[in-house]
DNA sequence: ACCTGAACACCGTTCAAGT
DNA sequence: ACCTGAACACCGTTCAAGT
């Protein structure tokens, strides 16, 4: 509250008359990110492709704001018009794409879940593997180096999301259709 | 730092006689809580089967303490033997699976992903999907509806985290095995 | 209706002073 | 080596007072 009243060159405790608390800041900042998630893939074209579109554009959203992700999982969606708009969305398609009712919210929870883990690990450093190539844990020594090689190509943080949304999207198909 | 001190009958400023910072804090406790964690699995019997295992402590661990999962996402596993010993266990055997090098870390990061987005499911409160009956989202409308019939059996984070974890081990081995 | 400024109860951290 | 107490620069929130 103290920075937001500073960029609008205002007194903190005039923020007080626009929003009854912080908490409430953070639920107006929810509903303008989710808007801002791609959905548009919905409703035309393969459900998969719909999904994978979907997630990306989640995930870049909120790895830019990791720290409202504890709120938003808390925070009831019957207040955030715009998020129920989104789920509808989603919902629909899976529908269509023949997932059984009872799995529709599970198969969402699940790939947000995946969302959301992604955007903190966007959201790290470079360097957090760095120094573990010590003899102590051969295996995992090997596979990041493995790694560190494939990185020239595509950042360690998207070839995991890459490999999670794929796999996540191959397994509830061979699971629920 | 000030409840802490206040657990312990202290002064705030005797705890930085034994921890630099709070980060520090926050440092030791990842360790104490990724000790918490069941590696036991690796090394005996089938992949897929201590893999489950090892995702389903991980969360539990977790979602206790999610405030620590920002702080953890971002720090350096270099500092962090306990972390590092996880990884090596789980290395050895998605490679013993035939999991290519390149792939080992990504499938890693893929369940850590995962796990800390579902920890954050569990701390939500049972009713973040009330009131969501509304007619402006008819296909969301049943798949609730659908989901709440099924949570006399399973909770629903769980229902999730199981799909979740289910679909992405059986996509893991589809694409990569 | 909207602002200010003072006040309150908190933070994390530092530092001089003690034992 | 470890503690205390005061101090500092912060928080979010309230409230009387202004326009």
């Amino acid at each position: 509250m103290a920075a937001l009243a500073r960029n609008l060159d205002v007194a903190k405790s005039a923020l007080y008359n626009h929003v009854a608390s912080k908490q409430d800041v953070l639920r107006l900042m929810e509903e303008r990110l989710i808007s801002q998630v791609d959905v548009a893939g919905f409703g035309c074209g393969p459900w998969d492709e719909a999904m994978r579109r979907w997630a990306w554009s989640y995930r870049d959203v909120f790895s830019k704001h990791t720290p409202l992700i504890p709120v938003i999982a808390v925070l009831p969606v019957a207040d955030a018009p715009r998020t129920l708009e989104m789920y509808e969305a989603v919902s629909s398609d899976l529908a269509a794409a023949g997932i059984p009712n009872s799995k529709i919210v599970p198969s969402i929870v699940a790939i947000e879940s995946l969302v959301f883990g992604a955007a903190f690990d966007v959201d790290a450093p470079p360097d957090v593997f760095d120094g573990c190539l010590g003899g102590f844990s051969p295996s995992f020594a090997v596979a990041l180096q493995a790694a560190r090689a494939a990185e020239i190509e595509e950042p360690r943080h998207d070839a995991a999301f890459n490999l999670g949304v794929e796999a996540l999207l191959e397994g509830l198909k061979a699971l629920l259709t």
